[in-house]
DNA sequence: GCAAAAGTGTTTTAAATACACCCATGA
DNA sequence: TCATGGGTGTATTTAAAACACTTTTGC
């Protein structure tokens, strides 16, 4: 951020730089599996501009706020979840001019993770959010309020990639789950079907991903299978790599 | 972006948000190899605050610029080339508060990656600037100005870690190369020593990485090595997976 | 008994690793 | 001739993929 001296050069007029200022936004995509599917959290706008459209829950940062401490702020006033328990990672910002109508706003682009929530959103002020199905097809053609399509596109390839080298999956999981539950979040994600057989012998063998509690879980037919939590893992090596190598 | 109603919460006094305004400053981490080794470019701040200090190039983006833009404009000023031709991607942005002491200021941090430039630093604004060799242990630890050592230390794990699965280490090269300078690249910016023998099986295996010329290079000692040009991948398959699993 | 989901064993294929060895040049 | 880096061949180990088969539950 220093001011750089373009003061000074010949063939300019001897202006300083002319910073623009700009308020900063939060921006949230906030990604859980409902009935075996991805789906995103939206809200519709309640206020112009793009009134009456889909966009990603987000909000203005205030003074004396971190960008984090933003988000954290946004996600529980959205989802009226604790923000600190969910994975929550910046994406990326945006601040191409005109992306917003009311001035210069730049968006710092945030995405979340959450369990499926027994009450997906209730008793907050996003009365108009809810979860919306993700469909490959529709995304990136103005779906979406603001550049929101762009900005989801990113961060759901954030999401798709960090499966393969972190964790992150069993984000989508609550505090224990079994083998079959992990592999429904990398089949959603990636839209593909994983070999149950080897899948459970990939995670199992990748150290610290995963801890068995011994415990074990009924389902409504079939053999109950063993329950697990989240290792102390940051990175999986072995990593689960994509079927076709990530070339789609 | 929206404006969330906070109004109307009843436990909250009823006043909508209260964005802060901020400059937004672009910050540049240009890496290059030299003699064999890792450096980035670094000036000397010439004006308070941190006068006299080390600091990533950077500058304030303009009205009505994008943030590419602006780093492309900063990265041509700092060092005398064509943005446009380098490797240049966003990598975070930092908004702490305190974290300028001339205000709130955002800084957007961008990653840029340079050949070994025949003159690494002329005819700019940039005279304070000089490539500094990486030194590993010296990150993170109030070496640079402002919070330039975190900046730093994310963008080179940026860099570490996008060696792996996409085409950044020809970044580093000119528009040809030979396959141990490539080598020197993956050797320098990880800090390994890898075999020069399955290094060359592995790169020329990977389809769409290297393009042979035809073209042979003659080192001052030893067998003429074939020239190669950047492939059209965009991702690497199989990946160029670093030597203990990236555990480290 | 059957259906359904969990989990193991075994074989095949592909990639990473280690290292012996040959190649083409300058001095 | 040697030194130096370029490049190939081949065996070993590790992981991915395919799939037959056994286990444990509810009905």
């Amino acid at each position: 951020m220093p001011a750089q001296a373009t003061a000074g050069r010949a063939t300019l007029p001897d202006v300083p730089d002319q910073p623009t200022v700009f308020r900063i936004a939060i921006d949230l995509t906030i990604l859980t599996i409902r009935d075996g599917q991805l789906a995103v959290l939206l809200i519709e706008r309640g206020k112009p501009p793009f009134e009456g459209q889909l966009a990603l829950p987000g909000g203005f940062v205030r003074s004396g706020e971190d960008l984090h401490d933003t988000a954290v702020r946004e996600l529980s006033e959205e989802t009226g979840l604790e923000g600190r328990s969910l994975h929550l990672e910046q994406v990326r910002t945006y601040a191409t001019p005109g992306r917003d109508p009311r001035g210069p706003i730049a968006s710092v682009a945030y995405l979340a993770i959450a369990p499926d929530l027994p009450t997906p959103v209730a008793g907050t002020d996003a009365a108009r959010a809810h979860w919306e199905p993700l469909d490959l097809e529709r995304l990136g053609c103005g779906w979406l309020a603001f550049d929101h399509d762009v900005i989801l596109r990113h961060a759901l390839e954030r999401a798709r990639a960090k499966l393969e080298y972190s964790p992150l999956a069993a984000a989508f999981c609550g505090e224990t789950f079994t083998i079959g539950e992990l592999r429904a979040v990398y089949e959603a994600v990636w839209q593909v079907r994983l070999d149950p057989r080897n899948f459970h012998r990939k995670v199992t063998g990748v150290a610290g991903f995963v801890v068995p509690t011994g415990e074990r879980r009924y389902p409504p037919t079939g053999r109950p299978a063993g329950l697990y939590r989240r290792g102390n893992a940051t990175l999986l090596y072995p990593a689960m790599l994509r079927p076709g190598g990530s070339r789609r």
